[in-house]
DNA sequence: GTCTATAATATGATAGAC
DNA sequence: GTCTATCATATTATAGAC
């Protein structure tokens, strides 16, 4: 038997009420909305979650879970380039995943808003991939790859235009206009960066 | 006799409200707590405003007013790395100036869900910049200043991690924190971004 | 697990006295 | 220009029948 013991109408919530809540944010969706979306009456849903911010909860749950699990960063990172190209083909992934793209609609408008959500970015986000990146950076300046400089600085500096082109990106979906020349940023980006950083 | 007629009144509605959206957002802002707030009755502020939505568009009125008037982009930018450094240092005036802060915020938190305010920020702000700084990078390469590229991407690639920094910057403000090894980050991303195209 | 019915409150906005 | 009073509607949430 699987697992997963779910409902159906459970999965049904989670799933309009994330395309509401991308659209109009926490506060612009009721729970009414979310009801009618699925189906059924708002009574119904109660049966479900206990209120509007549990629902809101179990949208959010993975909203920071990342494809970077780095096994090995000390062997990885001696790649040079390569581990950097890596990185961006996992961070460009995300950034046109479907599903992640409404989390990250909501992550953006909540941000500046709810306080646990944007402690979670800065911790499970932000800090998570400078971290990884510094620690990259590091073994590379040791390894004569690239340039000596604050192994954390050029994380930021590295992470900072994959963000602005993941919003971008984002910005161009809502109003459906083509994102082709964005998507063409994310690989000039590490050609860019690298030429900037490398020692040949 | 004054030419800005504006009561003191409509003033303070304007301040209070634009506290609150930037706290809570359009939706998560009622007309009650902006009343509330300037210390008047709800149906007093109806005397000022036609509704809702026109307190809005006053308070973001000159939310994309920019310092950068640039006049002769051709020969300022033939100052290099004085050029860019320039343009940081109104970047970041901007990032850490109170008002401008809270609209900033009011910006990304409606950024995703406001239409008319998206399609300003890509025009007045996003595109504004880079074209201002193509230019530069263009006028900078032909001056034989820094390494052949495309200027368009070379702007964005400039731009983007200022941006990064100011959303920081504002994500501290708002749970007060320090703030202080954020600011240095503007100065460093010149240096740094200068060494990465500069030729010697 | 869904429905109808209902409650309590919040919201944007208006009417009319002062 | 501000007040009290009021309205229509929307909202979150609960009670109880089926």
């Amino acid at each position: 038997m699987p697992v997963n013991r779910t409902s159906k109408t459970k999965t049904a919530i989670v799933k309009s009420a994330m395309e509401l809540f991308a659209l109009h944010g926490y506060k612009g969706t009721s729970v009414r909305k979310i009801a009618s979306k699925v189906g059924i009456r708002e009574s119904a849903l109660y049966n479900h979650f206990k209120n509007k911010e549990a629902i809101f909860l179990t949208v959010c749950s993975d909203i920071f879970t990342t494809p970077f699990a780095q096994k090995n960063i000390q062997d990885d990172a001696k790649k040079g380039k390569k581990f950097l190209a890596g990185f961006v083909v996992q961070y460009k992934l995300v950034s046109f995943d479907t599903k992640k793209e409404k989390l990250f609609r909501i992550m953006m408008i909540e941000l500046l808003q709810d306080p646990v959500l944007r402690k979670n970015f800065l911790d499970e986000s932000h800090h998570r991939n400078i971290a990884l990146l510094s620690e990259a950076f590091f073994v590379m300046m040791q390894s004569g790859l690239i340039r000596s400089s604050d192994p954390m600085f050029m994380a930021n500096e590295f992470l900072a235009p994959l963000f602005y082109y993941r919003l971008q990106v984002t910005l161009f979906r809502i109003d459906s206009e083509p994102t082709t020349a964005l998507s063409t940023l994310f690989e000039k980006h590490v050609d860019f960066f690298w030429e900037s950083i490398a020692i040949h």
